[in-house]
DNA sequence: AAACCGGGGTA
DNA sequence: TACCCAGGTTT
């Protein structure tokens, strides 16, 4: 597959996604114009390993209970801890959180615009440094997680290596994808799709409006595929 | 590269 | 029951 070509499908998936997105867009409180750097941040760390149904509902109260980084800093850890309880990965995400705290606290809420410095940061992996990039600095940068990955690969082909993290052709591909004015936007209209359309265990594809393009679904119906269940 | 964290939802 | 979820850290 030659680059032109590549770049054509990638044009053309793109503009298919947005005008999917654009009936069918999910509404979540983290989406809202105008928030904070440390609403936005909250949200990601919510959001790690757990579905955004969950997070909308307790997003709202965490935010009330700990409305900056502040009142995280002087809040007990235990009390954190519990707070968290409900949504899992409770112990982590307490100690994680009470450390980004301290350090934007002591940073005076500012975060570095330097990469490699953000990604020092604690609690700043690959995917929240984007975000931050994405949602705080305004740059084109891909929200690039399981379900992300899981559309482009179905589309575009698997990925080589079995980290998402570490693997060059799914980071090129997304940030491909989201290199575009509407990057945000972009972002989000993949992450719907993944969610209600290109899902795990039953995919939508029979209704897909990218299915005659899509080599999953080429492939799958190909061999007859009794494993996969359409919708 | 693989293990671990974790409760809730779904098939 | 087993699998999945807007990941990051440790080993």
């Amino acid at each position: 597959m030659n680059g032109y070509y590549l770049e054509e499908r990638i044009r053309l998936f793109r503009e298919k996604i947005l005008a999917w997105f654009a009936n069918h867009k999910r509404v979540f409180p983290w989406r809202q114009d105008n928030l904070s750097p440390y609403e936005l941040i909250i949200a990601e760390i919510l959001l790690q390993r757990t579905k955004a149904e969950t997070v909308s509902t307790f997003y709202t109260q965490f935010l009330a209970e700990f409305p900056n980084w502040q009142a995280l800093v002087n809040a007990d850890s235990i009390t954190i801890e519990n707070y968290l309880i409900p949504i899992g990965l409770y112990r982590q995400r307490a100690q994680r959180l009470k450390k980004l705290a301290i350090y934007l606290v002591d940073n005076n809420g500012v975060l570095p615009l330097d990469r490699t410095e953000l990604e020092n940061v604690p609690f700043m992996g690959q995917y929240i440094a984007n975000a931050v990039e994405l949602l705080v600095f305004n740059k084109r940068k891909p929200l690039l997680d399981v379900n992300m990955a899981r559309v482009l690969e179905r589309y575009f082909g698997p990925r080589k290596l079995s980290d998402i993290r570490y693997d060059p052709y799914l980071q090129q591909l997304a940030k491909d994808f989201v290199d575009h004015p509407d990057s945000k936007f972009l972002n989000w209209a993949i992450l719907d799709f993944a969610a209600l359309v290109c899902k795990a265990r039953k995919p939508s594809c029979l209704s897909c409006l990218l299915n005659s393009t899509c080599k999953f679904f080429s492939d799958v119906v190909q061999i007859h595929d009794a494993g996969i269940h359409f919708e």
